[in-house]
DNA sequence: GGTGTTAATTTGTCCGGACATATTTATGGC
DNA sequence: GCCATAAATATGTCCGGACAAATTAACACC
């Protein structure tokens, strides 16, 4: 016997996906019960649950109470956004502009660390900036900006934009993202931001709320997005990476 | 004493969530050991076991063995899950239930062609169904699925579905998806709409369409996907891949 | 033949116990 | 004080059993 490093569990939840995988367990068959599988493998229920409970994280099963376990995914399959350009995900488009209004140093308070999920009492620049198609055209986004503040040469750059901010793009070390988080959900807008849009008030905006993180999941940036709710659709595509 | 359907493990995982939300457990701090839990809730380690799992994969806590359960956060990272596999994206597993409300066959008008992306005048399969958390709970999802129709067995099948569409996993190809695309936008309910959902008449919605496509491109299967907007937050992950 | 009821099957919940392994704390010797 | 060792602590793994709840299959009935 090799060594048994590895727990059982894991091993039956390994030899399950290599059965699967192997077709052994054709995607939308039933796997074997819970006591065939004890008895196959001389184990207890609970370490065969342990197991079953991996696969079914995984998304490779899907277990009902009364009927059995189903096969539905050959493998752990996963769609993996890839991130080829950042400036893409700062929806920096070339065909859009980004107007800034204003641009200051604050201290988080409890509703922006809500939002942004950082750590109130902490400083940030933070640049608020209107976004729209042509120069002096009707923005289509409310943009909110934030960056962790300090004494450093970019907090001082940032705070010091006044119209474009193009230039600064290299400066915030966005080839240090790793992942970006993103929530979306519907609101109702403010008088006042339903005035800026130049929409009808009290009408529907999508809110769009990205953080955007480094290897060590340390918050780099935040940025909060408003959208008029009517005529703007947020889409995206995602593809299968093979493995 | 309240209806006690919810099993214990749920209850005891929904306690200590509200605990530390309370800050009765502050973030960085240790929960009571397993065998405390188990003493003051007259429970065994492995009911305490099962709820710390759930706030493990909320994560709201780690664990480490040989020195306890930590708090990382004061309440669950994602209302929604994060999209990484093809399951998720139809949001088949977890614990959301899918109601069937109906099943007919349509022939696809402009009004569906434009929502979908798909020819006018071709015949789909039209399944209108509710999603929710618990069996009869409130609906926090409605949801419209279509597929192209014809005479093959699928086609019958689907149109066959009353209450669980599980069964007909394997059927939808969804081994073969190799893109999916998605368009989110904000709208406001319709009556009809914000009564079953339950919300306020004429509140916000987010409305989400998904087209699954296979190699070529061909769409496999479509969903339109209407959540209210106050309650409800899409939320998502990107890993920059390496490589 | 369809229909409602019962029985069998299968996963879900919950309990008890035992030992392994990782971590932290206490202990001694220097 | 520092460092290696031992003890105590806490989670991880695994076993056994029992009953509940959901689903499916079998069956009697009309």
């Amino acid at each position: 016997m090799p060594t048994n490093k590895q727990p059982r569990y894991l091993q039956i939840a390994n030899l399950l996906r290599q059965l699967i995988a192997k077709g052994s367990h054709a995607v939308g068959t039933l796997l074997p019960t819970e006591q065939q599988l004890c008895d196959r493998y001389r184990i207890s229920r609970h370490t065969v649950r342990e197991a079953l409970r991996i696969l079914e994280q995984d998304q490779m099963v899907v277990r009902r109470q009364g009927s059995g376990t189903m096969v539905i995914a050959p493998a752990r399959r996963s769609f993996n956004h890839n991130i080829s350009s950042v400036a893409d995900m700062l929806q920096y488009a070339t065909n859009s502009r980004l107007l800034v209004v204003s641009s200051t140093r604050i201290r988080a308070d409890d509703s922006l660390a809500n939002l942004i999920d950082c750590k109130a009492g902490t400083d940030y620049v933070h640049i608020h900036a209107l976004r729209s198609v042509e120069k002096g055209g009707t923005p289509f986004c409310i943009s909110d900006i934030y960056r962790v503040a300090g004494n450093d040469e970019i907090t001082k750059r940032l705070l010091a934009v006044s119209d474009t901010i193009y230039a600064l793009i290299d400066e915030l070390a966005l080839d240090q993202i790793s992942t970006v988080e993103q929530k979306i959900s519907a609101t109702t807008l403010t008088a006042a931001n339903a005035n800026v849009l130049r929409v009808p008030k009290s009408s529907v905006g999508l809110k769009i709320v990205r953080r955007y993180m480094d290897a060590n999941n340390q918050l780099i940036l935040a940025a909060v997005n408003l959208h008029p709710g009517a005529n703007f659709q947020y889409s995206m595509t995602l593809k299968h990476h093979k493995k």
